[in-house]
DNA sequence: ATGAAAGCGCTAACAA
DNA sequence: TTGTTAGCGCTTTCAT
């Protein structure tokens, strides 16, 4: 195993000086340098098989050409497709990203993310933000890109890429009461969360959008978005007394909660009460029973939100913009008419 | 936004050389350095918030302290939980990872970990390996650290961490053969990988312990660990008239596809034919019916993997050893007591 | 159009 | 125990 051709190497090989072989080596420099000479060191390059070594570029440069994603946890099935889509959109241009996860914790979040610093990232993409998160602004304050996906910020001044959670829930909204509904419940997501709190918003809009009476008994809101969150939250609901025929569930997951406290009272979907999820996580149409749920985009929200960051990195004075994603709604053997009386 | 300090600025600020501060800083090097000196540079370090910069120490030492981990597709719910566990080891011990995904498809692969060499990553977790694999002949031969994770190669030279998928398809075998089942089919997963061929085999092996007859009809191989191909392979099998009352599936993926052909067929699982997967990925309790399957330590499989990663990293001469992590068989509804007659 | 020279921030001989 | 020196591989002024 002998030591890999460096610049120096080539630039001999060509008979050049190693400046030359740079400029002769780089696409941005190339034509400072006659046509034929860059045409020999090119060859030269070749030959040996050179491969810039990018820890050095770097080094020089201070551009490492890496980012930092931080997620809540890869193994919810939201968040693959999202980063697939961002490093579809990083790589061609050259860039990689670093994955970490937080489980939701802001202290790990915080050590996480500076482990990312450390590593030198150029930038961020953030799939974690809270509506109120002091320590995401002052990364933003300290100048470090930072693009949102998924979630975003009170504060509308960090860009972000979100599906149009209000649209989907008038979606879903709007076919439970097609189907006969009038009494439908909310398991909201954590209200921390612009998801969350979008979602529980457009869902009151909604009621009052059919005329619909807007009861706060019918509104829960579930510590996390997982199915033993979801399950807590409609037993807390049926403990209470609580007479409805449908949930808008915060998300899948939840809505996967909502299938377990229910088989626990042996009730039925959607024979006592229908359940529309939220994310169309994958196999949700594998699910007993198949799960109606607004699909969101999340291959394309995790290239937009590259694509975001890619932009900023490239002209960091670049007005900042946010993307909205429309979605859709499926619809599936876990919503059905409602009982009549 | 200032620049960062460096080791200067806290040599400077310290009143010491930079050789003399960057001793104290590395617990490596610090008993080098009189107690009192290493003390003050610690505080100066801290008082100015130095980082030492990565990229530089990666340029003088050629240690990136990064590797490259090669999965197939990080959507398939098998991985992330492989992920998780290979960062979890990593992370503690100054490591990252650089995610690629190579879709199995063997020129993306390459160009893949070409594109982590360039990023100088030290070493690589490998979770695409065939059993036949001359581009990781290659890099091993080249003297690149390699592990395996999830699946082996021919040659047993290079240390891997699998799943004892003979011992898992004994359990399944024996659990369809207890509930009554004597015609039992295999939908394999491609030959050409360690685990396709594994469990193929014990699969074979099994029916002999039973005392079982192995008719060639039995046996279909998939093209791929797909619920698409799954389905193929199971009307292949209906199609050519086979009589059978159970199946193993290569994996569940492979199992749902089943789940997909059966109903297209209007038959129904258990009740004409007994399915059994392989991995117990997410939610395969919820799935219509719930999936009886062999449950693999995913997490278990990265943490070892990256395990014997470092383990190799700190000492390329140490003896390379391969793991093997059992499994259990978890019992659900897709299996129920064969048709007698 | 090319070469010379300097330096990114750090570490590791070697010298004192 | 500390300082001196050199250099990892590359890019980028500046000079020619």
């Amino acid at each position: 195993m002998t030591r890999p051709p460096t610049l120096r190497d080539v630039a001999d090989s060509a008979g050049v000086h190693p400046a030359t072989a740079s400029r002769a080596l780089n696409p941005e420099t190339r034509r400072l340098v006659n046509t034929e000479t860059a045409e020999r060191v090119i060859r030269a390059a070749a030959a040996l098989g050179y491969r810039p070594n990018p820890i050095a570029r770097s080094l020089k440069t201070s551009r490492s050409t890496s980012v930092g994603l931080v997620i809540p946890d890869l193994t919810n099935p939201l968040f693959p497709p999202i980063v697939r889509g961002i490093e579809d959109v990083l790589g061609p241009a050259g860039y990689n990203a670093w994955i970490v996860n937080t489980d939701n914790d802001p202290d790990r979040e915080q050590a996480q993310i500076e482990s990312l610093r450390f590593r030198q990232v150029e930038g961020l993409i953030v799939a974690t933000a809270r509506l109120e998160h002091p320590f995401l602004d002052g990364l933003a304050a300290a100048g470090l890109p930072l693009v949102l996906v998924n979630r975003r910020m009170s504060r509308g001044d960090i860009p972000s890429v979100t599906a149009d959670d209000a649209a989907g829930v008038a979606l879903a909204m709007a076919h439970l009461v097609e189907l006969g509904h009038r009494r439908i419940a909310h398991l909201a997501g954590p209200q921390h969360t612009s998801t969350g709190r979008t979602r529980a918003n457009a869902f009151r809009q909604a009621l009052a959008d059919h005329g619909l009476p807007d009861e706060p008994a019918l509104r829960v809101e579930c510590a996390s978005w997982t199915e033993l969150a979801g399950a807590a939250g409609l037993r807390e609901l049926l403990d209470a007394g609580v007479d409805c025929t449908a949930i808008l569930a915060g998300n899948d997951l939840i809505a996967l909660g909502c299938y377990d406290a229910l088989a626990d009272r042996g009730a039925r979907c959607p024979d006592d009460i229908s359940i529309v999820g939220f994310n169309d996580m994958p196999y949700a149409d594998k699910l007993n029973p198949p799960l109606t749920t607004v699909r969101i985009p999340h291959y394309a929200i995790g290239a937009e939100g590259a694509q975001l960051l890619l932009d900023r990195l490239r002209d960091p004075l670049r007005h900042t913009r946010s993307v909205v994603l429309p979605l859709t709604l499926v619809v599936r053997g876990s919503t059905a008419p409602a009982r009549r009386g």
